[in-house]
DNA sequence: AGAATTGCTGCAAGCGCTTGCATTCACGCT
DNA sequence: AGCGTGAATGCAAGCGCTTGCAGCAATTCT
């Protein structure tokens, strides 16, 4: 289309390299998938045929004849966020390496959306499948279920699949207990769509029992639904702060939420964490540089994608035995969050109206 | 190998709905590929069999026995970074909606590297690339122009391909333009891996430029190599700002490099942009929310993925009229930049000794 | 009414590989 | 010398689809 005119020339295929070699067709594939089972001379010949025509096998042929494909699927809820670009970042280089090709799906965060991507990939016929979380309608289910391939889920997963996990429940325990030893009685917890992010919906819960055990309570007005963008940090911030008796503390459900509050704070002239604090879950690199530095709970991005695809690799190896690894999360304290400083009414008093 | 065993079956194939729907695979091919060709109500029993039987054709034996794939490939620097991902964020949802699937790849910004990777996707089968820059290895064009498929690159352009460009030399000159308006004469310029890497080389051109136009000159040792990484722009700023008559502003050739150059200030007690001047180029999302909120030249990133993804779909639907499409750059500016404060010798015997 | 279209459908030949099986050949053994 | 053995290669049958061409009705035209 956009190569010089008239010098067409099609891509050799097997059968000119088995000329060329003065060899069968069948003896250059073997060559070239499987050099133990040829004489080293006529491997020789094969070779330097093959490097003659610069050839290179046509992968759908290949995939055709021989029932396997080297190309596995990721289906990400986006690829605008880093959390997700980077671990495909990882699981790429890895796949790469391995010798398979990545084609990534998005779903945007909709279960019914990424039933038919999760269709489109399998008639593609990946060889794998790498998917983020453990919810999944029915349909996904049964098509998952019938495809007969391997199938890693990553960030939460369950018996079913091998998995990759991350204790999102901890995470948010991690976060809230944190805020809860500096003083925090009354938290807020900005987050999205709980009803089909398994993620999020751990964070919160872990959130919960952490405030439970300390005998508080986590109020449902206390947990802002907003987009996962800055602005939705902003926006949740807002919302929260602008209540008659704001918490004293904001986690984020994921960085980009806690950034956002941290945004919202200097826009109002509001100091972190004198006047709030502030948790993020992710760990951004980011997060080390913004200031006041966010304490975050680090989620390892970079290690999920590469025991991911390693997981992936082994299994299409051969590998057969089930497997969850599941990954430490950890917190890590900066600048953004600190002792509660300012006026509150008592907690026993308040919990009068508030436990009702 | 993780579905229920025993229950195993076999995908249907085009054989198994012609049978159901009674007649020839010929007319199943066409009842899915060209409806239009077939009689109403052939084609309904063709559907209700494919609906009966589940069936998805394969991917593979399409390709190859009809020489096109609905498969194309994208080849980044990298996922890690917002800028790339988010383009192929919007790629992919423009390709998917056209019945494309996308695999990416990487790079690393090494142009060797990128060859490699252009010949697996290429014996992939894709049916179109998008590419990212002008730059590229001998091999590599040699690979392109033989491929035969449409190709677009991005950022950057040249003749050869189809292009969504962007202004990188115009991005270079705003930032620095913007500067010299502020009154600093002494600019510092972050960068990474000018010699193969076209965009950044433009934009280090383009305030060269804009520097010589007001008559003064970007020093060689006013650029800083650095990572494309936060701790990169710290770094660079922070080589910068050690010299002993540091520059008065620094434009960071990507924004996470300008945002560098900002958190290192806060790290050393400096206010920007009192202290020093920064400007960035993406104007990324986070721009606008750090503090102070960063000046930057926009790059439309988003729509660079629209563009190139329709630009490719076009092609593949038969348009012929190469086409290279210039989005538009332009100048945001928020509190980063600000006037000169700082007590300077005055440029006109300061350029005694560096005009020479 | 007969010929020429037109609209649908089927036949069958691949697309470029892989792979089970048969064949060949060179050894080493008895 | 005869034969089993194993290694290397070739033969040929697909893999699941697409598509040029032919066949056949139903139309339309003269």
């Amino acid at each position: 289309m956009n190569g010089p005119a008239g010098t067409f020339r099609p891509r050799p295929t097997l059968a000119d390299v088995a000329r060329l070699a003065a060899v069968s067709e069948a003896t250059v594939s073997r060559a070239l998938g499987r050099p133990d089972m040829v004489r080293a001379e006529t491997l020789k010949r094969v070779h330097d045929a093959v490097a003659t025509l610069d050839f290179t096998p046509a992968a759908a042929a290949r995939a055709l004849a021989s029932g396997r494909s080297a190309i596995i699927g990721a289906i990400v809820p986006t690829l605008a966020s880093a959390i997700f670009s980077r671990t495909l970042d990882t699981v790429q280089a890895k796949l790469s390496a391995a010798g398979y090709q990545l084609i990534v799906a998005t779903s945007n965060y909709d279960p019914a959306g990424e039933a038919a991507v999760i269709r489109s990939l399998l008639s593609q016929g990946v060889a794998g499948l790498i998917l983020v979380g453990a919810d999944r309608t029915p349909e996904a289910l049964a098509l998952l279920d019938h495809a007969a391939i391997p199938i890693v889920t990553t960030w939460c997963g369950n018996a079913r699949f091998d998995a990759v996990t991350v204790n999102n429940h901890r995470a948010g325990w991690l976060a809230a207990r944190h805020l809860i030893d500096l003083g925090h009685r009354d938290i807020g917890f900005i987050t999205n769509g709980i009803a089909s992010n398994d993620r999020q919906r751990a964070r919160v819960a872990g959130a919960r029992d952490a405030l439970e055990e300390a005998g508080l309570v986590l109020q449902d007005n206390r947990i802002i639904d907003q987009p996962f963008t800055l602005a939705g940090g902003r926006a949740g911030s807002a919302a929260l702060l602008s209540s008659p008796l704001p918490p004293t503390a904001i986690i984020g459900g994921i960085d980009i939420l806690a950034i956002g509050c941290i945004a919202e704070a200097h826009e109002r002239g509001l100091t972190v964490p004198d006047d709030f604090s502030v948790v993020g879950i992710d760990n951004l690199d980011m997060a080390a540089h913004i200031s006041p530095a966010l304490t975050a709970v680090h989620i390892p991005t970079v290690q999920i994608g590469e025991v991911a695809a390693d997981t992936l690799i082994r299994r299409l190896k051969g590998w057969t035995m089930p497997i969850t690894i599941d990954l430490p999360v950890e917190l890590i304290v900066r600048r953004s969050t600190g002792p509660v400083h300012r006026h509150r009414l008592p907690a026993g008093i308040r919990s009068q109206s508030e436990d009702t």
